[in-house]
DNA sequence: TTGTATGCGTTATCAG
DNA sequence: CTGATAACGCATACAA
């Protein structure tokens, strides 16, 4: 592996005049300028990207902290972070962590090490608490919208959201509302729970723990309500759930015990992902990839943001009305 | 932000020895070592990592190149990847190519620049001359059974599952078979168009260009596929896709079109991701998470291979019969 | 236009 | 058990 100082020795130049080169600056004659490139050429030398971080202080890297990849609103965030992070030339790294506080504290130690530029915290299970103890080390932008005014965040006011999906159904003749989140903790999750309460009282209607269904995610979640629906002695006449995915699931198992969608019972999803519109699935939409790109692009401005006024970000979300409700 | 030299400094000691003691070397008296704790602590000290990385010639990074995260298939494989990494302490780095060589090919620069240990290629557009280039930087891993003996490979035997699937179709009953692809050109949509024209042939039936449906990776596409056979003059009485997803949206169309599964059409697929048990979709199951973790263990594992013999690994399939066939 | 010298932060070798 | 010194590979302020 040649290096910069060999390169230097057999062009007869200074590594200053290889650095210049390398990096395209002006001020080099066109012969030392060659017999450089001829150098490389000879030596078949690469440049050291590591070792130009170092010098740099920078790493052109960006961490990126979700549970799993594997869900259709995780894969739209890192479409969104990727498409704009390429586009500054950063590189992603991926910390899957499951949820798990551990590797969650992983990502955060690396970012401590000064192995990656800032991080993106997609969703968390750690404290705010322990991240805030790695604010100095560089820029955290939380995708959430979490009370606390130390970091940047992007977000979609899910309470807002929900209530206003909450207030849909109700406007569609629904008072007996079930409902069901993603996470039993977590702030989307609470924030969304909260609403649903304020909003049952509104209308005076008491709040059923049966109607409430936790840690639903996927497909297979939304298949499962459908079979507890059916159990259920008082029923709903309709539902919010947290995204397509849940919402998807219900259908079929809807449609498998010859329930009718919105007659029998009424279904209002979150995302507006693909299989939402293949399976006319209301649901309202909220820009999952815008969230990712400006997660992004607030990263990479972060130092020079003279006023924090910005620093907290809220998108906007859209009813998207098609056949379940 | 302190460094290990003056750590040395204010804890009276040298160099090596806060290494030492950084690295749990044995031969460190407690009292230095409890003097470079608290000047450490009194510094608020934090390591480099990429001193580290750079000074040991190894970063504990695999890039993993990837037309796009959102596929179900692709996030398959990286959640392999990444178990299988955060066993090993390695740390992904996530190239979304969209199937742009000019992005693989940053990939493959990043490579030489030492940025990354080894590569993983889960799909490609690059072609294989052009990665051999990069063969001498470090590991490069191929998922797909591409004709070469350069690079280790994982794989599923394409040739064999898509040939099995027809096969199977054949079995009950059906000789008129349409296909659908992921894409035209690409090493695994290459052997499975030959499984096809092949066993037609054996079967003595013509090859129908409507009946071949290109560029079929989403829900949509399946959807596509639905509406294009309903106004095909001769029509296939099942149909061989590419995956669940394409599965599933030619199923909802087919539903709408009232068209029964399987007695109108047949619909055999690939993967068996969620959505196919959950839509009772017929399917041949790959271990697509295991191809991932393979990828993993054999970069891993690359230097210490003594014999090229078990450098490419071919996994297997598997029939999951459910009801649309 | 060119080169010298120093810094980036750590590990590793080798001598003591 | 301990430490001086040389890598690791490159960038850059400063001097010329």
């Amino acid at each position: 592996m040649a290096n910069i100082r060999e390169i230097a020795k057999l062009a007869g130049v200074s590594i200053t005049t290889v650095s210049r080169v390398l990096n395209d600056h002006p001020y080099v004659s066109e012969e030392k300028k060659s017999a450089v490139y001829k150098a490389m050429e000879e030596l078949n030398y690469n440049r050291n990207i590591k070792a130009i971080q170092l010098s740099k202080g920078v790493s052109n890297m960006i961490g990126v902290v979700l549970p799993t990849i594997e869900h259709p609103y995780f894969g739209n965030i890192v479409q969104g972070i990727a498409e704009e992070a390429m586009k500054h030339h950063y590189q992603i790294v991926l910390f899957q962590t499951n949820y798990e506080t551990s590797k969650e504290l992983e990502a955060l130690e690396l970012l401590r090490g000064n192995l990656m530029d800032g991080l993106v915290f997609c969703s968390r299970a750690i404290s705010l608490d322990i991240i805030k103890e790695y604010k100095e080390h560089g820029p955290i932008i939380l995708c959430e919208d979490a009370d606390q005014e130390e970091f940047p965040s992007i977000s979609i006011p899910h309470e807002q959201a929900f209530q206003f999906g909450l207030e849909y159904l109700i406007s569609k003749g629904h008072t007996r509302i079930a409902y069901s989140l993603g996470r039993k903790e977590g702030t989307n999750s609470t924030k969304r729970r909260k609403a649903y309460e304020h909003k049952m009282r509104e209308i005076n209607q008491p709040l059923r723990e049966e109607w409430f269904f936790n840690q639903c995610l996927s497909i297979k979640d939304g298949q499962q309500i459908g079979r507890k629906y059916k159990d259920l002695h008082e029923k709903p006449t309709a539902i919010l759930v947290s995204n397509d995915q849940v919402a998807a699931g219900l259908l079929i198992e809807a449609s498998e015990l010859r329930l009718k969608t919105p007659e029998d019972i009424a279904i209002l999803s979150f995302d507006n992902q693909p299989i939402s519109e293949a399976m006319h699935i209301s649901t309202i939409e909220i820009p999952i990839k815008e969230m990712g790109r400006l997660a992004v692009t607030t990263m990479i401005n972060f130092n020079d943001q003279t006023n924090s006024t910005d620093k907290k970000i809220t998108l906007s979300f859209r009813l998207v009305e098609r056949s379940t409700v």
